[in-house]
RNA sequence: GCCUUGGUGGUGUAGGGGCUAUCAUGUGGGCCUGUCGAGCCCGCGACUCGGGUUCAAAUCCCGGCCAAGGCGCCA
């Protein structure tokens, strides 16, 4: 076995050989598609990230020793073939590879876990059993391709309205933040756990005078939910600003959201009709704005029963989102359902100013304006049986001039479902945990 | 965690007390010079585990494990 490139090296992907490049030679690596020997002429399919391409070995036009080259691959092997592209009108997009050299870089074993032509389907279970394969599809590469071009967009986004990119720690000492459950963690002589969010980080760096801050990183969260939208390990994007309100950090996330729709229908057309999902239906911001006190209304007047004051159960929300064309930021929230750095109103402090950003039936972001005095911080902590004591290091940059500020977390792997119209939110992970898959 | 449904070749399925367990795809071999879900011929490959009922269980019953969908949980 020869470990070694030596002089082989990619000069085409399968998506640089077009008919205009006819009579030039090119070398593709790539993987074995399929293999269709005729007889007196073979095709193979070569597949690389791009797409497909058609090599064509014609017996009279082509040495033995190649022919039987061709004759030992294996599906989903992985090789490079140098050859001349050759215009055809009979080959798929008009152009084709007629092969001088076959080399085999890596066999693939027999039989397949699962069929990458997907010419008999597989269940996600087993298709997440063998992800790396799965992968090799191009209506699954094209969901990651867009998530891809989406964070590509929202740094962009944040860089060209001057927020500064953050990386704040996974590993915290805190369990007290309250709400969600966290995964504890040894640390060596003392317990930790995984973040469940940058959110007191963030905050700190608003004491810091950073004024507007951005993160995109995993957080964790170990509650055993067991639903389409959903995991244990997701990316948020949290964004924070100082010396702004709801209203304020509200633009910046109709804006961030809008800016990525207009980028994935320019950016990933192909992709987009690989997954044969219409974006151009979802309408672009401004979004409308949907008061909590109206949404009890709304979901009452569907018929299901929803006492003002509780968060929206599932039927609610599929209710409230029925009425929506699409995003739109559910405002004005209990203030008692909300965690305890919000900022009730002033004339109504059972209300807050706290939203969510909403896709239909799906949560996809949660902000406010955050409390920046440090007593009454305190103060809503204690109202919510929280321990001020295990917040010592946070409550410290509340001390010495905190700035009035806003923010919010958007959960990525839900945009990336409502950009690739995906129903199952492990489609938007490469290798999705939840409670009850740790692997691969 | 609860509810519902399910677990049959590598993958996806049909069958639902008794014949050699169906079909597709795959896979191994053969034929074939324009395939593009290639076609044709031959072969290969499976009843989730444990217990029970029965002359006989893939099939019925009980339990476990696993999965899918729904709900709950989710500052």
């Amino acid at each position: 076995m020869d470990y070694l490139l030596g002089d082989l090296r990619r000069t085409h992907y399968s998506s640089d050989i077009s008919p205009e490049i006819s009579g030039e030679e090119v070398l593709l690596m790539g993987w074995v598609h399929e293999i269709r020997d005729l007889g007196g002429i073979i095709f193979v399919i070569i597949r690389d990230r791009d797409g497909l391409i058609q090599v064509t070995a014609p017996s009279k036009k082509v040495d033995a020793e190649i022919l039987a080259d061709l004759r030992a691959l294996r599906k989903e092997s992985v090789v490079a073939i140098k050859g001349t592209a050759q215009e055809a009108g009979k080959a798929p997009n008009g152009v084709e590879i007629i092969p001088s050299k076959v080399k085999i870089l890596n066999l693939a074993n027999q039989p397949l876990p699962m069929d990458p032509t997907e010419k008999v389907k597989a269940e996600i279970d087993t298709r997440l059993n063998s992800r790396f394969l799965d992968l090799r599809k191009a209506n699954v590469s094209a969901i990651f391709k867009i998530k891809a071009n989406m964070l590509k967009t929202v740094r962009q986004y944040f860089d060209d309205n001057d927020i500064i990119e953050i990386n704040t720690p996974k590993l915290v000492a805190s369990a007290t933040e309250g709400g969600t459950e966290l995964f504890p963690i040894t640390y060596f002589e003392k317990e930790a756990f995984l973040g469940q969010s940058p959110q007191l980080y963030k905050q700190m760096m608003m004491g810091a005078g950073f004024d507007k801050v951005f993160e995109i990183g995993q957080i964790f969260r170990a509650e055993e939910h067991d639903t389409l939208r959903h995991l244990n390990e997701a990316i948020s994007i949290d964004m924070e600003a100082s010396f702004k309100d709801d209203k304020d950090v509200m633009n910046i996330l109709d804006g961030m959201i809008t800016t990525v729709l207009q980028s994935t229908k320019e950016n990933c057309a192909k992709e987009l009709e690989i997954l044969d999902y219409d974006l151009a239906a979802i309408p672009e911001g401004p979004f409308p704005e949907v008061k909590y006190d109206d949404a009890v209304d709304i979901v009452n007047s569907k018929g299901i029963d929803m006492e003002w004051g509780e968060d929206l159960s599932r039927e609610a929300e599929k209710a409230l989102g029925d009425t929506q064309e699409g995003f739109y930021f559910l405002t004005d929230w209990p203030t008692a359902i909300k965690p305890f750095y919000v900022v009730p109103y002033e004339d109504r402090p059972e209300i807050s100013h706290a939203f969510d950003l909403m896709y239909k039936n799906l949560e996809i972001s949660s902000g406010s304006t955050r409390m920046h005095d440090y007593d009454t911080l305190v103060a809503q902590m204690e109202q919510r049986n929280l321990n001020p004591d295990g917040f010592g290091a946070y409550l410290q940059a509340f001390k010495y001039g905190m700035p009035p500020h806003a923010g919010w977390g958007v959960g990525a792997d839900r945009l990336a479902m409502v950009l690739t119209g995906v129903e199952n939110i492990r489609e938007t992970v490469l290798f999705p945990r939840d409670r009850h898959r740790l692997t691969p």
